[in-house]
DNA sequence: TTCGGGATCGACT
DNA sequence: GTCGATCCCGAAT
């Protein structure tokens, strides 16, 4: 299990070491393939821009190592993990995972169905976004703020082969300004379940 | 394969 | 009152 000092770093790093780790949740384990960096003090795209903290994003004032989970647009979840020092509001969004271990029990968080009933369609868009990334680990608004470094939520080495990683703008960020050209984004080259190419 | 609109509601102004 | 760190489905290409 990554410790605490593997959060307690630059955000832009903790963003990129992120991909080809294993995350596990309740017996589910997934390759983390794309991921964001969200940083506050600087990031008008963040949050917490600026140090504004509000009680939607205040557990990123925290320590690190802890789960910032907010709903959107009404009826989804993003997954993100907080990062860098205490009172220093950043994180990282988690948007697409490959899950490859107890997927039947992800496939019936995810559409209420047994993996042998899912149409391609459904196989091919499981987990490639951060609001299926949360259906599917079954994370939601209850599980702001709990640890990631935990018996029920947390990181661990990969066993990837070598990977190429690609850095890109973040998505759907259009309000950002400056920070919308920022290439914060990290995902793996080639992966299938990258949300946007 | 791509595009556009609807869903849905809490956070913020 | 506005809108979003999104997803899904149906229609058009």
């Amino acid at each position: 299990m990554l410790d605490i000092s593997f959060y307690n770093r630059p955000t832009l790093k903790v963003a990129y070491d992120l991909l080809g780790k294993t995350i596990v949740r309740n017996n589910i384990k997934a390759t983390i393939v794309e991921t964001e960096a969200y940083i506050g003090p600087i990031d008008k795209a963040c949050h917490a821009y600026n140090f504004h903290k509000t009680s939607r994003n205040a557990i990123m004032f925290n320590d690190c190592g802890i789960a910032y989970i907010y709903q959107i647009y009404g009826m989804y979840y993003c997954f993100n993990i907080v990062t860098e020092e205490k009172d220093k509001p950043c994180a990282v969004l988690i948007r697409a995972i490959d899950i490859f271990s107890n997927s039947e029990r992800a496939s019936n968080n995810r559409y209420n169905k047994s993996m042998s009933d899912l149409s391609s369609y459904q196989l091919k868009h499981f987990s490639n976004g951060p609001g299926k990334v949360c259906m599917s680990l079954d994370l939601n608004k209850s599980h702001n703020g709990i640890k990631v470094i935990s018996k029920d939520l947390y990181i661990e080495e990969g066993s990837l082969e070598p990977f190429d990683i690609v850095k890109s703008k973040r998505i759907n960020i259009n309000y950002a300004e400056d920070a919308i050209d920022f290439l914060w984004r990290f995902y793996i080259k080639g992966n299938k379940n990258v949300s946007v190419l």
